[in-house]
DNA sequence: TTGTAGGCGTTATCAC
DNA sequence: GTGATAACGCCTACAA
């Protein structure tokens, strides 16, 4: 019985490694690490049979400090669980594991000055760059203050990689909401529809503004009057409540709306119902972003596809390489689903 | 003009900091972080000033390895983008936030053997805990190999906790599927459905085997045949794919489905519809998790409601207790919808 | 209360 | 090729 409380046995080092294969640190560092080539195969197998031996797995903090830089990419979402990020989520995690990268992940839903706290805290961490996805960047005076953090962060070696418009001076992935919502809006006057709503979020949310200008820029020159907007939250709630107030004032003629994403979409949908309003029947709806669940809806949900997981990816690409303001433009793609029957063009 | 090509500054460290507060580092280091109180106010409010001035944000690697320990929970999960998962995610972030921890997350998609690997390139992270959520720890033979690699790591000081099942002897946050399963059952047996069947994963993936499982024991007693069981994959495509063949099959006689959880369940009710046969009217259909959309979808899905966010955050409390072995239970509880109205008990 | 010095686990620079 | 040894940025006795 060799002791029945023996307590947390620290990890085993680089030395306990080193003296088990009878070489030098120096030496099981190059074998396991280093520039290998310059350790004879001999030892290099000693070193290695005893660290599996062992169990070691090198301490990435101490390597970090050793090296003076680390393999993280720290991502910062609104919310995990909306399928928005997770999507870009999915991709970043997908493309930092054949890039050997660990990625932290951070949520800034508080208020906006949460964001800034968080990118401190973050840079903590030393990462090799910060992904910060869908950030309400534009709200009032953190903005600057979120900027020179990024910035101080980036002069220290640090990359920053915005998923978002291209309105700030960092590498930026950006997706063509305002294009995608001009051409929604041709697909839908193409269909029959003139009269049309549009659940839009506060204006100090960047990717609603965009959809929501793009999409009246779509209908200009068709002679349709100008689109009923409405606002409300960027959530499922907030369509469902915006379309609970549509059916109150009775509709005023609008034949469709676009909210600007699908979860928006799909919260309106079952607010239609719910009132007894037949979705794409009664009323045609399109959202944005082509969710998954999009085509498992009823009716389908006429949307704007988005790339949100090449988006993922191409932000860690992005992270890689050394362009400090390089912009990846993601195209997106009208999608007209069954909830976008059409109206007769009377 | 102060030079134009001044190239990555390192950041500023807390030797800096105390150069420019006129102290040593360590009266710094306990200004910043160590027990502080220890410290003339005057100079700690210097330091910390500077600090601000620098911009200074303290190395976590070096104070990880200079304490020995980190501030690290790393999250292994199948697919972030599964509503399941990123549920539990935001969880684990949600209360990692409240503690100041910080969250690595790794996708454990391709096959078991993938899974201990990144267990094994976690342990270097040092973190304080790893969690494993939704592994298929059953996988054969890798199955005695990540659970040693896991052992390892708690030998080692860390703390494992899994979200699945309580069948490995470590801390657990348990999802009660058999028994919510089994209540499904009754609750449909309940509105009038006597022949079902069963659209689950094959038998390695424990969370479908418990819910198939306990589905049947509900069926116990009540004198209804055996449910026909059809395996498929895990996902929306393998729910699709299930009702596909079971139109092909002409439905023996089957009245409800319950597929093993709701993504599978909303592929199948497109799958149905894409046929030809109304689901909720024509065949029932439910699911488990009560995913968000379960409530958006037509008709609205028959669900168990899991407490997945839940999860996460007692995944995180038990990270931080000591009890290497703590089970936590989570409860789950039937949501009846429209998807299965019910048939008269003739 | 403050400073000095040693140590944490690695890597990198030098001699050998 | 290999092995001492000095970094890396921070914390923490210990001493002053």
């Amino acid at each position: 019985m060799t002791g029945m409380h023996d307590g947390p046995k620290s990890p085993p080092t680089l030395h306990d490694v080193a003296r088990e294969a009878g070489v030098s640190v120096a030496t099981a560092s190059r074998a396991l690490n280093g520039s290998s080539r310059n350790v004879r195969s001999e030892n290099a197998s000693r070193v290695r049979a005893a660290a599996a031996r062992l169990g070691y797995e090198p301490h990435l903090s101490a390597q970090a400090i050793a090296k003076g830089s680390t393999r993280t990419v720290a991502l910062v979402v609104r919310d995990v669980a909306d399928p928005y990020f997770s999507a870009i989520a999915a991709g970043v995690t997908r493309a930092a594991e054949t890039d050997r990268l660990i990625v932290t992940m951070a949520v800034a839903d508080g208020p906006p000055e949460r964001e800034l706290e968080i990118v401190r805290t973050l840079r903590g961490q030393r990462p090799r760059a910060i992904i910060v996805a869908g950030s309400r960047v534009d709200g009032a005076g953190t903005r600057d203050a979120l900027i020179e953090e990024l910035r101080q962060y980036r002069t220290a070696g640090g990359r920053v990689i915005l998923i978002s418009q291209r309105d700030l001076p960092f590498a930026t992935v950006t997706i063509d909401n305002r294009g995608g919502a001009e051409r929604l809006a041709r697909a839908l006057l193409g269909v029959g529809y003139r009269r049309f709503a549009v659940f839009h979020a506060p204006a100090s949310v960047r990717t609603s503004r965009d959809r929501h200008e793009g999409f009246v820029a779509g209908l200009c020159g068709s002679g349709v009057p100008e689109p009923l907007a409405i606002e409300t939250g960027f959530t499922r709630e907030g369509g469902y409540e915006a379309a609970r107030r549509l059916v109150e004032r009775g509709f005023e003629d609008v034949e469709a709306v676009f909210a600007v994403n699908d979860v928006m979409a799909v919260g309106a949908m079952t607010a239609f119902r719910d009132a007894g309003v037949v979705p794409g029947a009664d009323i045609g709806v399109a959202g944005f972003d082509d969710i998954a669940s999009a085509v498992d809806v009823v009716p389908a949900l006429t949307s704007v596809a988005v790339p949100l997981r090449e988006a993922g990816v191409r932000a860690v690409l992005l992270a890689l390489s050394h362009d400090e303001e390089a912009v990846v433009d993601l195209p997106t793609h009208v999608v007209l689903r069954a909830s976008t029957p059409g109206r007769p063009t009377r």
